[in-house]
DNA sequence: CTCCTCTACGAAAGCGCTTACGTAAGCGTT
DNA sequence: AACGCTTACGTAAGCGCTTTCGTAGAGGAG
């Protein structure tokens, strides 16, 4: 019975190094109960037959899986695509694979995307971007994540609070505060806040920060207008559009990231608001491009492919009998888009 | 043998809908052979049980994965990470999962990536981003690529030839001569090519399109300063600082992508020089960021998304006699990064 | 020398699915 | 009425691995 052609199984190398095949399983997979000179006999047949284990029969026969699921909202926006670096470098290190799921922003794709990643037994998932600040939008993903958590089951969510399982939370209030205390202390008042969708809670935490500074300088948070638009570059133009229309006065604006960030600046540009001459800018999370744009952004940074990392860690580890949380320090990063206010 | 808190089987589903596992397989996969009203049954059985068939076991029984393996060099680059998007996008529709590696542009990560996708029996592997014009670097891959291909894999890639499998090549040599005519005709005469490593074949193609365009203006391409860096925002800017040294009166940068052109304005800026006032740069790709640079990029547009698409699209399809390629047209897109040449 | 305990290994039972093959029933021919 | 053909389904043999359980042999204790 000769199989030409065909990749070799681990039936022929037991064969091949005389040995039963359960024998050349615990070799190969480092289960004890092997003599040292039996296992490496079976790992040399193994390398000269060019022997790989078959994934789907071992997961199959072991229910576990080497495959970890990662949910994006976008692959292509860079906020994702850095944590997918992160996440895929420690990955490969562990000799796992990745597979990447994005949603399109779409709350239902992504509880969609959840359920198939359980369907095809991965070994943990890590969910990234931002949950809702409506619990009943958030139910749904709560329900899975908490049912394939118990049914033993890792999961770990980045930047997402409230999912009742491991996370890597970056300190967005803190951050906000941060760089509202930033634009205020460059003597700004009129300052205008440009904001994705107020149910994400990533944009409230964010948000929250930077009302923690306003008040805390005294203003009235009430007083700063929170233009509000899709979170994405062309959110950014959109809201700049409106902040001149309506608030043509204003002398700074803090972007809830970088993407809506550099959306005001193209559109500043075309308008031709000088930055900072007239206007300040901010943004958030640092992106690999702000520090290139001209002017470089002024932003706070978010260590997107650490993050990664760290769910993933988090994951791999032995479950902790209650849900651990690591924060992620945003440091405030100063460039050229942020000036003293204009008189 | 109440089986309590695990996920339903087939024969559970058979069981509850009055059938044999056989015809609840093939109800389920849409096999013929079944009639209507017990197909229906069978899938109600299954809804209601909320039954999802096990990806291993089947791939294992069938020999055969919904699985997709794509290939990039970094994920967290932009050019990729948009590629990555399209291929994603599609393979949902398809009801497909995509499992991505990552080889940090390291040629032999990526022949071992492309070995561990085989072992995992993925259904198709996608190579996205160059190949190497030195055919002795690029043959371990020509010939893990061509096993698999042999032993009925499907492979597609995109940016590379060479392999012997189905391409989706971009116009890189009439895009390259694009943008040169682009700054011929804008007078420019002192030119820099700001370049990755020629070893790459997407580097050479598009230097090679640059040249006939110098040619055919009467320019000895000789005369034209190649400067090569590593193929990112600060290789740009590291070319932009020799430039500086060895051709002063240079007044226009043709960057052999965006990354390169990026990191050459911003260079370019801090170096006080104005663009395009006194020098005028332009790019390739057109990554998303480019129309919001300040200036926004010059550059040749690639449409990412849809090359992924369209090499899934190749891969998916029942392979042809031969290999088949699509070109894809590139576009110069003229934005405010070249002007006139200065006097 | 016997008995017991370990250790190293083999036999074989699945993991949950697909699919080749077998068969019974229905239908049209002659 | 006998025959073949088609359709719809069931039976059972795997897919390639892990893992439980059983066992032979080595070694120590009495």
């Amino acid at each position: 019975m000769v199989r030409t052609n065909r990749s070799p199984r681990l039936i022929d190398v037991a064969h091949a190094s005389g040995v039963s095949i359960a024998t050349a399983s615990r070799a190969l997979s480092g289960t004890p109960g092997v003599s040292d000179s039996v296992a490496e006999k079976v790992r040399q047949a193994a390398r000269e037959l060019g022997y790989v284990a078959n994934l789907h029969a071992r997961s199959l026969a072991s229910g576990s899986t080497a495959t970890i699921g990662l949910v994006v909202h976008e692959i292509g926006d860079p906020y994702f695509s850095e944590i997918a670096s992160g996440v895929l470098s420690l990955a490969t290190e562990h000799g796992r694979t990745v597979q990447i799921c994005h949603t399109g922003r779409d709350p239902e794709a992504e509880v969609e995307q959840v359920r198939s990643l359980v369907a095809n037994r991965v070994g943990a998932i890590l969910i990234a971007g931002s949950g809702f600040v409506d619990a009943s939008v958030e139910a749904p993903m709560r329900f899975e994540v908490q049912r394939y958590a118990e049914a033993g089951g890792r999961v770990a969510v980045v930047g997402r609070h409230h999912l009742g399982v491991d996370s890597v939370l970056p300190d967005n209030r803190p951050g906000g505060r941060a760089v509202a205390e930033h634009i205020l202390g460059l003597g700004h008042r009129r300052i205008v806040v440009v904001s994705g969708t107020l149910e994400l809670t990533t944009v409230a935490d964010r948000l929250e920060g930077v009302r923690d500074a306003l008040s805390a300088a005294g203003l009235d948070a009430g007083d700063v207008p929170v233009l509000e638009g899709p979170f994405t570059r062309e959110g950014g133009r959109e809201c700049v559009r409106r902040m001149l229309a309506d608030h043509p006065r204003t002398t700074a604006v803090i972007a809830l990231n970088d993407d809506m960030a550099i959306g005001c600046l193209s559109q500043l540009r075309s308008s031709g608001v000088s930055v900072p001459g007239q206007v300040s800018v901010s943004g958030f999370d640092d992106v690999a491009v702000a520090q290139d744009l001209s002017p470089g952004l002024t932003t706070v940074r978010l260590p997107m492919a650490e993050m990664g990392a760290r769910a993933l860690t988090l994951a791999l580890k032995e479950p902790g009998s209650r849900a651990r949380r690591q924060r992620v320090p945003a440091e405030l990063v100063v460039r050229d888009s942020t000036g003293p206010a204009a008189q």
